[in-house]
DNA sequence: CATTTTAATCAGGTCCCCCTGACTAAAATT
DNA sequence: AATTTTAGTCAGGGGGACCTGATTAAAATG
């Protein structure tokens, strides 16, 4: 049986980092003024640039529907990218009414994991550490995507998909 | 020497963790529709919030100086707050420009770690796991810290101070 | 061919985080 | 007493994540 006490002191240290790993972000853009990005969000403008880095390509409507998004907040969220240079917008030709959405190569950069370095914080850790938490990170994500797919399963499949194949790189 | 492939595995498991579980956290919102108190950040109103469940009464410009906020950000926050009950604001008598700022008890209780449960997805994991997984990120915060002390010296006492008091309870 | 369905767009809204500028009221200084 | 500093407020702005409603253009279907 599950020790509590220890639960809770996971669960706290787990908030100390969240709080803390933020505000480390914060500070360091701030002051180092270089422009790091923040990691992306499986949310608004990141959840279109992971999804397409999984299957580039979708029209908008396609998007929408697989992120579980409005057409219009889906349409909002491209036009920024667009903005950004990370994506582009086309017209199909085998269907006028649809948009073809595909990422540039800037796009493609910025949602591969090549450009994310190993987090400075992960490096006094040792290998057992490392091995620990890898193990442990494993656990409990397994345990989340089994939450999501209780609460909505029709979703899941293409999430994991999306994340499971961001992530593949780091595992070769 | 570290192995670069085991912080590059746990780095790609921390970043999938950070989706997923965001992703669940949104999905048990929207699905179960209960009022599922998302998790304080260390940011805007929950910022407020946290500082003066450390030190209670403080002025909006204390506030500000040690959250590196505007003043007027600030007052945003302690605004928000007020119309949702969770602090109180009145003149102080002893310096009538200045605004005192306190918890009411729902803002108490709100701030305390007390009505942050044990998440569900530490559960599964036996007493050694979460030993280990409490030890490495006392490291990783460890870690932090410092790196906040270097980019911003002035402020990070406090700011330790503030996330070590929130979670003191945890280890009674 | 006429109607319906589909993909997108525009318009407008809610709430969140955070900032600068301009201005008042009260305390501290000269 | 006159000036300056300090604490707050109002106004307005930039981004971001979302949403509903109304309208247009093109494809599918009766």
């Amino acid at each position: 049986m599950p020790d509590v006490s220890k639960q809770k002191k996971a669960a706290g240290k787990l908030i100390e980092f969240d709080m803390v790993h933020h505000t480390a972000d914060e500070v360091a853009r701030r002051h180092h003024s270089n422009k790091t990005k923040q990691p992306l969000r499986f949310q608004g403008q990141g959840k279109i640039l992971l999804t397409l880095s999984q299957s580039d390509g979708l029209s908008q409507k396609d998007l929408a529907t697989r992120l579980n998004l409005s057409v219009q907040s889906t349409a909002e969220f491209v036009n920024k990218l667009v903005k950004k240079g990370l994506v582009t917008k086309e017209k199909s030709q085998t269907d006028r009414r649809k948009t073809v959405i595909r990422l540039t190569t800037l796009g493609e950069q910025t949602a591969s994991t090549e450009t994310a370095q190993v987090p400075e914080f992960l490096t006094p850790l040792t290998d057992t550490e490392l091995d620990q938490l890898t193990t442990i990170l494993t656990k409990i994500n397994e345990t989340l995507y089994h939450e999501i797919d209780e609460a909505s399963p029709a979703q899941t499949g293409k999430f994991r998909e999306v994340v499971a194949d961001r992530l593949r790189d780091w595992f070769l």
